[in-house]
DNA sequence: TAATAAACGATAGTAATACTCTTAATAATA
DNA sequence: TATTATTAAGAGTATTACTATCGTTTATTA
């Protein structure tokens, strides 16, 4: 079943880019590399030239696929979301108990690469160090409200309304599903971070073993039902 | 009491800057146009040369006091951290119960101007504003370890651990207290954004008013001592 | 298989950014 | 009044983030 995900095509807002990167050979060596330096050297000091040396190519040809390297940070963050969802559906599938299943749903967003999945060209584990590092920037900045209404964020949304329907399942009287929502997505990816570079201030370690203790500690006791 | 605040000095780590820009007017000219300009423009498209303008002075002038607009920018954020630490202790002073103080204490964080404050020459609405929308860059870098380090964080460091004991007070068993402290300052911030540019996606209104409810709830319930 | 269109590589060029350096003018202090 | 520190003004550099042009290659279709 798994095997299925190797090959599965993301579907990303077709506004993202320019030129399709699925659509040859090329783009998809440009998401791929992009991914390499963009762990490497961070969203601020990759440049598309950068990304053109390493793909033996020119900048002119990258800007033929995406306008800027925030529309290409925009993509590859929109492909991640997309991606973890059907983590998420996959392992969510025939649970009908739903605290079972926002259990298994954090444990999909808190660590997602457990399954030691492959994909046939995305480095999902850098991929995923890209997230944790660099996605806050996708959306603080002044273009959001305009970027959200274009639809640069939906593959981020349709998780969270999942997991909004998930804990309504658990406890339909609880009257911030969505704020708790976010904050299980957005905390999860947040306490990495804080665990590698800020360990005295987590209890989480490196590996993030205890994220997923922690998440469901958090929600299950936040949204039952006593008052 | 509060008029005491009006006129403090905050200190902030004096490896940030070059030379203190509290020590002259322009100094805290500087300071106080950053705000705005930062505010107006966003981190991404501030530059030294727009600061000048605005200061009637050049470039050169500026990078006497601070060697980047990154370092700027943790200038101000340290400022922040530091003042909203003064903030929390007079809140809570003569507080005896902790679960009082951490409501007090998560009240200041997700809403720390309810008190109509006045700084001197701070902007402190332009400031929070900034700490929303910006203090997450500030530390996703490359160069984190390094400033971490150096002590560039401490003030924020600071806060963290008075929660963290507030929160071992209530309930010494907790073991997440460092992380579920993280959280409270992270999320206030952070939900704060999305109920301005991503409204359907929170419970929370764009003024924030349910921000304390939804934290005090979460927190007071995660650490509650039935098992 | 030839014609035609699309994609790509190479090069040049521009405005803005993020600085550094030097020198002259002004203000503070001894 | 002399000395020192501070600031203003200007020039200069490497890099970034693009845009534009133009052949050449590759793919499509007639």
């Amino acid at each position: 079943m798994r095997e299925l995900l190797k090959n599965i095509q993301i579907r990303v807002n077709e506004r993202i880019y320019l030129k399709d990167p699925e659509s040859s050979d090329l783009g998809r060596s440009i998401i791929n590399h992009s991914i390499k330096l963009i762990h490497e050297l961070g969203i601020e000091s990759f440049t598309f030239k950068k990304l053109a040396f390493a793909l033996n190519t020119t900048e002119s040809t990258v800007y033929r696929y995406f306008e800027n390297k925030h529309n290409l940070l925009l993509y590859i963050l929109s492909w991640y979301w997309g991606w973890l969802e059907y983590e998420i559906v996959l392992s969510t599938m025939n649970i009908s108990d739903p605290t079972d299943r926002i259990q298994k749903t954090i444990e999909a967003i808190s660590d997602p690469l457990k399954n030691e999945l492959v994909h046939n060209y995305v480095d999902l584990k850098g991929l995923h160090e890209i997230v944790i590092a660099e996605s806050p920037k996708s959306f603080l900045t002044k273009e959001v409200d305009l970027e959200n209404e274009i639809g640069f964020f939906v593959n981020y949304k349709r998780i969270c309304d999942r997991i909004v329907k998930n804990i309504q399942e658990i406890n339909s009287e609880y009257p911030y599903s969505k704020t708790l929502a976010l904050t299980i997505i957005q905390c999860a990816n947040q306490h990495r971070f804080f665990a590698s570079h800020f360990p005295n201030l987590t209890n989480i370690s490196s590996e993030g073993k205890e994220l997923h203790a922690f998440l469901s500690d958090l929600v299950l006791k936040t949204i039952q039902n006593n008052k």
